[in-house]
DNA sequence: TATTGTTATACTCTATAACTATA
DNA sequence: TATAGTTATAGAGTATAACAATA
């Protein structure tokens, strides 16, 4: 047996890989996967409320409670109330935060870079290309990805 | 912000998306992934070992026994004892599993189809050849995904 | 009454370690 | 003593549900 696997095994298998390899890079930082995209689902629209932030990510809000406070205590993030509205908190980076961020987006690209290790230039910009349609087609495009919650035994073989 | 993804991002993204319809079509056949992921294993190699299987799969044994039990008092595996070495079992397909994972090849192709929906056959076979090459350069060459074994926490972001 | 945030509880899944049998 | 298989226990991580404050 063993028939060549299909691009939906190798996309699994690959983005598992990448996922591990980022989880491993973050972990020196001190950062959990989820950490990261809580930074950076702040960064990219600050002062947000819980439940905005949680209803984006498509996770409980609970789960963010305690992802926030553990990043409130580590000084990289913040909440402030709403004067307007005293039930809501807006969820800001701290410069601290803001720093952390940017140490991320260097471990981003060295990781992208390390993945990508096989591809000439020109492949790689075609297979951007194609992964951009397949996520358009998928209807992947909010820039968060499926799996910031559970994957858990979803996780494993793709056949 | 929002920068346009890397392609590291866009492959956990992907990835995480296709395994987890993967498990929403399987689950149609009372199947986990590594429920499946373990039946494919048997059905490329079949007699061996649970302790074999499990260093191939990178999963502890231990974790086998409990998928084996199940499948089989489903009736898709069987255990039988070398007679050689009486404490090692040879775990092999039944009819009825052989029959299941014909149903996985096809959920496994539907799969597979519907998630290059965006793509064209040309564009779908230049995919394939660039991702081949990653999983090679990655190493990944097993036909084992490392997503076997727990993602858990470490599913989630890739900035 | 509805919504935000929080706390408490329960559940699922996994790994670690201890145990039995065969060699 | 080493290895295959098994069982039992504990831990991490998550979701569900109940609760307090504000609107």
């Amino acid at each position: 047996m063993q028939a060549s696997p299909t691009s939906a095994f190798l996309l699994t298998q690959i983005g598992t890989h990448a996922a591990q390899e980022f989880a491993r890079r973050v972990a020196e930082l001190d950062l959990t996967p989820p950490q990261a995209g809580l930074l950076r689902a702040v960064a990219i629209e600050p002062g947000r409320s819980q439940q905005a932030i949680a209803r984006q990510l498509g996770t409980p809000a609970t789960r963010l409670v305690a992802l926030v406070d553990d990043l409130e205590r580590r000084g990289l993030v913040q909440r402030r109330r709403n004067p307007d509205d005293r039930r809501l908190y807006a969820v800001d980076l701290t410069e601290a935060g803001r720093a952390l961020m940017a140490r991320i987006g260097r471990v981003a690209r060295e990781h992208d870079d390390a993945l990508l290790d096989g591809l000439e230039p020109a492949e790689r910009e075609r297979l951007r290309e194609l992964l951009s349609r397949i996520a358009e087609s998928q209807q992947l495009t909010s820039g968060v990805h499926p799996g910031y919650r559970a994957l858990g035994s979803t996780a494993g073989h793709d056949c």
